[in-house]
Parts: structure tokens; sequence; C-alpha cells
DNA sequence: ACCTTATCTGCATCAATTGCTAATTAGCAA
DNA sequence: TTGCTAATTAGCAATTGATGCAGATAAGGT
């Protein structure tokens, strides 16, 4: 996802308009690598900005995707998680705390069973322990 | 899965009954690998016993899956999908009609940005196109 | 400063799933 | 067979995540 700024100028261009709460988060999502819910964000927004909508977190969230500024993953926690690195990754998804980590794959793996199927996208989902629950696990 | 016979001593052993309703759905996941989901084997179920409640359908998968006889999985299409497949596998997700198949990988691929976690299960999801879908779209 | 149009908020709605409970029934034992 | 008891069912309420809707508001070009 490109800065508060670059938005800010992507936003006007495209006849949208550019409101505190959007850039509030612009903020709260450059550079966030915690792939936040929309829940989350709104929570993070309200201690900034006082009676924000969930609605309108849901809604600048939608903008931003269908901009091509960030994507939203589904990793089995029950809600969207939204990721302003758009590039081309998986992710690692902690049993015990939830957290969500980016992973790199060198190269994509050989299939079977696929005939006559054309593949446009994969994404893998890792599922284990992190470092800091596994830690809290040996501690026990 | 195991078959319905075979479950239908397992329910037993376990000290879960078996009813009517149970065993009719035993039989509709036996070797079903379109990867239904809770609402379509309702539905399915619905014609050949009128009146059996989804919430049923639900208990009976949730049973199931504890019992390790089936694997729930989430492509992305809003609700949870069941395949009586429990092998080692992974999905490719048609976009054109959200037909789910079975795909093999050969091995895992090599992974970079993981310090200190450790994996222990690991699903990719394809998306693309299938055959048919493909078909339709050449030909309009 | 003004005007048009996008946006915001609050609330209703929806879809998938789970919680709850009275009535029923499977399955063991007498 | 019959009876007993715990498991199950069906139906409905509740929950959660997300989207639809509309009147009040405000961005930003003129
Ligand atoms: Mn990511
Ligand atoms: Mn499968
Ligand atoms: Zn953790
Ligand atoms: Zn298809």
């Amino acid at each position: 996802m490109r800065s508060p700024e670059e938005l800010t100028i992507a936003f006007r261009r495209a006849g949208l308009k550019v409101t505190p709460q959007r850039q509030l988060l612009f903020r709260l999502l450059h550079d966030n690598s915690s792939h936040p819910t929309a829940d989350s964000l709104h929570s993070a927004a309200t201690t900034v900005m006082p009676g924000i909508s969930l609605r309108t977190v849901y809604q600048t969230l939608t903008d931003l995707a269908e901009m091509g500024e960030l994507q939203s993953i589904e990793v089995g926690s029950g809600s969207l998680r939204f990721d302003p690195n758009v590039s081309d990754h998986h992710h690692a998804v902690c049993d015990g705390c939830g957290d969500v980590h980016d992973v790199y794959v060198s190269k994509a793996p050989v299939l079977r069973g696929l005939d006559d199927f054309s593949v446009s996208d994969a994404h893998i989902v890792y599922r284990g322990q992190c470092g800091a629950c596994s830690a809290l696990v040996a501690t026990k």
C-alpha cells in the first residue's frame, strides 16, 4: 500500500474524497504488518477519533481493496483480515496467539490431479506455533 | 471417511447413537468429493428425509469432524465446506462455478521469512478456471 | 462563498453458525 | 418384550461478521 500522501492524491484523482476518517485509516494501515481485522482497526481508530463508525472502516477498506492498495485474506479466524502488503506472499498463522506472519516461498510446488484447470493464483496458509508461544509452552 | 457400516460401529463404540438422520448423512457423505456445505447437504438430505433439521446436519458434521472422519475447509466461499477425504491434499477453486477440486502436491515448498515458527500444517488454495468454465468462455 | 456529490453515521438486514431446551428415541438391561 | 435413561432431534433464539439503506453532513471544484 502506498503512503498516506500518495493515497490522498490517488483518491482525489479517482473522484473520491479525502476525509479525516480516511486519512486516519491510511495512517493506521501504512506499514502495518499485523493483518488487522475491520474490528481491530476500528478499535485503534476510535482511540484517536472517538465516534468513527465501523461502517466507515469497512467502506474505506473496500475502497482500498478495489484500488488494489490492499488485499483481504481469509485464514480461518472467522473474520476477514486486511493486508497492505500486496506483494506475492503467503501466511503463517499461530494456533496459540492467532498472529499472522508473512511468508515467502521460493517457487510454486508441482501439482498432481489438476488436468484441465488453469491456475491463476495460489495462497498457502501455514499453521503452527510462533516463537513466543513455543517459549510459553516450554516454560510451563 | 469410513463406510456407513464402519461408522455405525464407531459411533456406538464412542457412546453415540446411530439415528436415521445420521445414517442418511453417512451415506450422503461417503465417497462424496463435492466438498459440500452444511446447507447443500441439508438440501440433499431433505429430498430423502423431509423434516430433517439443518441443526442436526451441523451437529453430525461436527461429530464426524471431532472423530477425524472428515475435515472442514475454508476456501473463501463464505461458508465452511466439509471433506470426507482426510488424506493430505489441497484444493483448487474455480472462480467461474465455485466448484472445489482435490489437488495433490509433490512436496512442500521451501520457505523464507519463518524464523522461529514451527509449522504443523499447510493448506494451499489454488484459484482459477475449471475445464468446463474455460470452455464456456471460449465459445462465447 | 456556493453547489454538487461523495461520504458518514446509525440502524436495519442478512447469512452462517452456535446455544438452548422440551419432546423424542436409541440401545442396553431386566 | 418392556422399561429406563442418556443421547438426540427439531425448532427457535442468539451471535457474529458483513452489507444495505437513507438522511444529515462535508469535501472540494467553481
Ligand atoms: Mn501478509
Ligand atoms: Mn478435498
Ligand atoms: Zn503465537
Ligand atoms: Zn468452473
